[in-house]
DNA sequence: TTTTGAGTTGTTCGA
DNA sequence: GTCGAACAACTCAAA
């Protein structure tokens, strides 16, 4: 008798290569039926924003494309999630989903629905890690206590069994003897049309799994050494650009892990960089961590004391930072980078969030809706744990009085002001001197660099030492007010 | 149970 | 220009 066949129920995790659920699947021998569900009502209040389904797209036709390949396809169905997994199995036939776990609070809530209504029908649903290196739940301190601090989370993560690597991508995946029906990819409307937004992600970026292992041996070959340096420089490719594909499982963490720790003879340089850059990895894993353990992080501040903080409400100040008009160059770079290419360089990504909360009092939140909306690697729980890292509400938080002084930074990691020529073209022609803070210029300056203050370029929405004190003021009154 | 050392990414001020 | 201290105290994690 044939096996019933198996459905591999895909969400982030748009792989081949490592992947435990398929691997399963084909252990056990039978036709699998790789299946995707765009479900937008089972993402709670975090509905992907525009450039994270842009990038799925493209994620979701690699991902098509590979399984061809293989002599196998990818069925797409949209609507309720069990409800879809329910007609699959009454039109194959089959008796088990395999899929890979993840860890917000929505997709939880969203497996143990699926769980509940396939088990007692008799489709057995089995769960699969591999989206982290390490289960939240084998990290745990001596007391048994949830790691609430980075470092000793990372080493006791680290300390522990080496991440599993399953296998390889298989060469062909066994097929059934007929396939369910499947939507079109063009009719989920997943990319922009009027207006056409998304040329600077399509520059940019190639999502999918073999788009990412590129980026992957690209980022070994060519910046991991000096990782450690020009990993805080926006204006050369020093990071490694991984994110988007990680968020999408395209790449999965092992794979990383493994790939670096096989690099051969490792000069102490790199040693170190990779030695970052695997802690870079590690910051992932302990905000998934946090957002396991704790579910309202990206609603609510982890800090109780915080509920009292006196924001300010200000939209007008809210769209200047938004759209890149605060006055501050490297703000305004790092936000505008953020609207064309979909994502932003991750020093960069302290310096905004630190000047929406600290300079403009407005509240996290709001930074991480703008996140949420605008990154191709839109991550709910890196999102949340690092907007409340530079807020000063979080697990192991920034202190209060780390308030980045933007015409620092950007004289520190952008020396030449490549990055703010780049993406605030109208300073372009700005002598280097001024150009990460243009309202110092002398009158001759910017005239013979064509800026007019105020109407070619604004002046700064907020002065920065005055905007220094209000916040320390403002995190003085929390002080008072808790003792 | 108590103690001790440590905690991603910074800025400013004054010597 | 460079350098060290102050910025606050608190919580966490392990000994």
């Amino acid at each position: 008798m044939p096996h019933a066949p198996i459905l591999v129920w895909f969400q982030s995790d748009l792989r081949l290569a490592d992947h435990r659920a398929l691997q399963a699947a084909l252990a056990a021998g039978a036709p699998v039926i790789p299946v995707f569900i765009l479900d937008d009502s089972a993402a709670g209040s975090w509905v992907p924003g525009g450039a994270s389904r842009w990038w799925l797209h493209g994620s979701l036709t690699s991902l098509a494309r590979d399984l061809e390949h293989r002599g196998s396809r990818l069925i797409l169905r949209r609507g309720g999630t069990l409800a879809e997994l329910h007609k699959l199995v009454t039109e194959t036939g089959a008796l088990a989903v395999h899929f890979s776990r993840r860890y917000e609070p929505a997709a939880r809530m969203l497996e143990d629905e699926v769980k509940s209504g396939l088990d007692p029908i008799g489709v057995a649903c089995k769960r699969f890690g591999g989206s982290l290196l390490f289960e939240p739940e084998s990290v745990r301190s001596k007391t048994n206590d949830v790691y609430k601090v980075f470092t000793p989370f990372w080493r006791a993560a680290c300390a522990g069994d080496t991440p599993r690597l399953a296998a390889a991508a298989p060469k062909r995946l066994p097929t059934p003897a007929t396939w369910p029906v499947s939507d079109k990819l063009e009719t989920w409307g997943l990319l922009p049309t009027s207006p056409d937004w998304a040329g600077g992600l399509r520059d940019g970026w190639t999502p999918g799994e073999t788009g990412a292992q590129e980026q992957l041996t690209l980022f070994m070959a060519d910046a991991l050494t000096a990782y450690k340096e020009d990993r805080d420089r926006p204006d050369r490719p020093g990071t490694s650009r991984l994110s988007p594909h990680l968020h999408f499982g395209e790449i999965s963490p092992a794979m990383i892990w493994h790939e670096i720790k096989a690099t051969q003879t490792m000069q102490p340089r790199t040693e170190a960089s990779a030695a970052k850059f695997l802690a870079e990895i590690g910051w992932r894993e302990f905000s998934y961590h946090l957002l396991f353990n704790f579910p309202h992080l990206p609603e609510t501040a982890f800090r109780a004391d915080f509920a009292g903080f006196p924001w300010r409400d200000d939209a007008a100040r809210l769209r200047a930072w938004q759209r890149g008009e605060t006055g501050y160059p490297i703000v305004d770079a790092g936000m505008r980078q953020l609207r064309q290419t979909g994502w932003m360089h991750n020093r960069v990504r302290m310096v905004v969030a630190s000047f929406l909360v600290k300079h403009l009092l407005i509240p996290w939140q709001a930074g991480e809706a703008w996140f949420w909306d605008n990154l191709v690697d839109a991550d709910l729980a890196s999102n949340a744990a690092s907007w409340q890292w530079v807020a000063g509400c979080g697990a192991d938080a920034a202190p209060y009085f780390r308030i980045f002084n933007p015409m620092t930074q950007g004289e520190k990691f952008d020396p030449d002001g490549g990055y703010v020529r780049t993406f605030v073209p109208e300073l372009a022609k700005l002598r280097t001197d001024y150009i990460h803070a243009p309202w110092t210029a002398p009158a001759l300056e910017l005239a013979a660099a064509g800026i007019k203050l105020g109407k070619t370029y604004p002046h700064p929405i907020v002065d920065h030492s005055e905007a220094r004190d209000a916040a320390l003021a403002a995190f003085q009154s929390l002080k008072v007010a808790a003792s």
